[in-house]
DNA sequence: TCAAGGTTCTAATACAAATTAGATTTGCTG
DNA sequence: CAGCAAATCTAATTTGTATTAGAACCTTGA
């Protein structure tokens, strides 16, 4: 159907076969002793007919095509403001950049409604593409296995139990960051430390719990209360219960809870960080409703995309065991509400 | 390296052709006669193998690689928010996920810095994918014009002179809206009207000062002024100045101004809308930093992704000249900032 | 009983590129 | 001048699927 040319067209117009033209595009004049005249001949030809090769039939045959799979779970542009991905992709678009490579996004998977199913339908378009980055937080660690047991490279962003054996990924090191906080937390001299968590159990929430426990254990016995609040329970009886409990200090999972705290705290004349010290622990988008600036961790969101980037394409060249994997550091941000804790 | 199933692995299983189970599987049984039993059997088989067709291997057979490029002269991610490109780029995935297409991000051109050339290295790599929407708004109508002679598939996002005639786009209808638009503020009593203006030369900008231009000439001769300002010029001095000279109503062309135009009012006491209309000539995205509920216009940028999409893939199809091309509706939110001039 | 027609399946091929296993020519050595 | 190697190219095959053309068998009617 197209007048889009082809190998065969370079080497009619050239004068030498099909297979003259492959070996030449692809560099192997002097391994297969090919003619610099003839070589020359070949490239005008391919630069005269403005050949570019054919992605599916060189996919098919198993070669590179220089394109990065995508996928979420999830559309990437999303309606809401404050997508998730944004920030994750934007590095891995700069990353992207820098090694030369393009992207294909697999929107062709969200056709039916809710989350993209790989193999649903039999449509897994992810071949065409060298390899893929994943990201969402759905469960779907059955199809990731099945993936990854087909022999498709690709790298996961997150983690998951199941996942974590079969695949390369990349995460936060929410495990360090929280440790080191709850550390730091307790030189100030804080003995009583609430946390303050959302009603679900993705991996890098539950990392972070499980490693506040585990410093709450670590850093002297029994001196520390932990909660985990549902949505809705942080109203006054919750901030005034905490208070009569002791707690001098509070750990926020959700940036989204921080501003309502703040609320409650100004309502019952509660000061931050005089009376209850408050840190957050995820990132903080600059934006006219944060009150103050808060204390809290940053995940290495661009980081983790960039890195995404460059670990597939060192798992395309070999380089990696499908164990492999990395967790970057987490950042922190002073701010102002961490302070001693009342006399 | 495939452990993956294949057609001719069901036939074995089933003891019959790769091709009846080629048929079978896409549902062919009855126009070739397949028996129901037999069917049964591939069917299983397949099932029991677990059997994702490979798409590489039908999109080479298919002519199409089900693949639209996205290009624009600048990253499509971009670390400042307000990216120019988001709400486009919304329009276009959901169009993608409804019409069953991926999407390739044109990274790899971007490697040296600058708008990146689609030309990069003499070759034109948007060819990987059956077609392309190309959206952008630096000067780069050569290159255009080149992909066109080419004859390559793309639909343009937005206008331009020279453009126009030699490849499909699709575009907001600004000359309409601003018609419309200055009709209903000279109905309202308006005689003075002035126009702020951004300090370029981008299309979308030149059609609305066209149009705007057209409509005082159109709707009552020499009762309008026109005004465009550099950046740095709105200052009191020039309020009073506009104000003083009987001006009762302004255009303001880039949201970004409309908040600084308030400020100043404040500032001198001037009344919105009582003693000065304003309206504004973009769409505004809710953010707590909008002062008040402005009068302006939208600019269709979800729809214009969403049909460029379609567009583009109607083109694939032959459905379509080179020149044809769509200008869709804007939009009016009434807002609070149009009233009656002062009696 | 034989041609016509239907039913049910298969062989062969195309898609575009990559690759393996030669084929052909040329040059050089003994 | 036989013989061997290097230089330079090609034929044939592979990848997995879809499709065309037709084969093989069976039924039916005259």
């Amino acid at each position: 159907m197209t007048g889009r040319p082809r190998q065969s067209d370079i080497a009619k117009l050239a004068g030498v076969s099909q297979t003259t033209v492959s070996l030449t595009l692809n560099g192997k004049t002097a391994e297969h002793g090919i003619n610099n005249e003839t070589e020359q001949k070949i490239m005008a030809a391919a630069r005269q007919l403005g050949y570019v090769p054919n992605v599916t039939a060189r996919a098919l045959r198993g070669g590179r095509n220089g394109l990065i799979g995508v996928h979420a779970f999830e559309p990437l542009f999303p309606t809401s403001k404050e997508s998730y991905y944004e920030e994750i992709m934007i590095g891995i678009e700069q990353q992207a950049i820098r090694s030369g490579q393009d992207l294909v996004l697999f929107t062709s998977m969200h056709q039916d409604e809710g989350p993209a199913s790989i193999f649903h339908e039999g449509r897994n378009r992810l071949r065409i593409a060298d390899g893929a980055i994943i990201l969402g937080f759905d469960e779907h660690d059955d199809e990731l296995a099945r993936l990854a047991a087909e022999g498709f490279p690709f790298v996961f962003i997150g983690r998951r139990e199941k996942a974590a054996a079969l695949m390369p990924y990349v995460t936060a090191d929410y495990v360090t960051a929280v440790s080191d906080l709850m550390r730091l937390i307790h030189r100030h001299g804080h003995r009583r430390v609430a946390y303050i968590g959302v009603p679900d159990n993705v991996m890098p929430r539950l990392e972070r719990r499980h490693s506040f426990r585990m410093a709450c254990t670590d850093l002297d016995l029994t001196i520390v209360d932990s909660t985990l609040a549902n949505y809705g329970e942080l109203d006054p009886g919750w901030l005034e219960r905490l208070l009569d409990g002791g707690t001098t200090a509070l750990l926020v999972e959700s940036t989204s809870h921080l501003e309502e705290i703040a609320a409650l705290c100004a309502g019952a004349g509660v000061e931050i960080p005089d009376r209850l010290s408050v840190v957050g622990l995820d990132s903080i988008n600059n934006s006219p409703a944060i009150s103050r600036r808060w204390t809290h961790l940053t995940v290495p969101r661009l980081p983790i995309g960039a890195r995404a980037v460059e670990l597939l394409l060192e798992v395309l060249d070999g380089q990696h065991e499908l164990t492999y994997h990395e967790r970057l550091p987490c950042g922190f941000e002073p701010g102002v509400t961490l302070a001693r804790p009342p006399a």
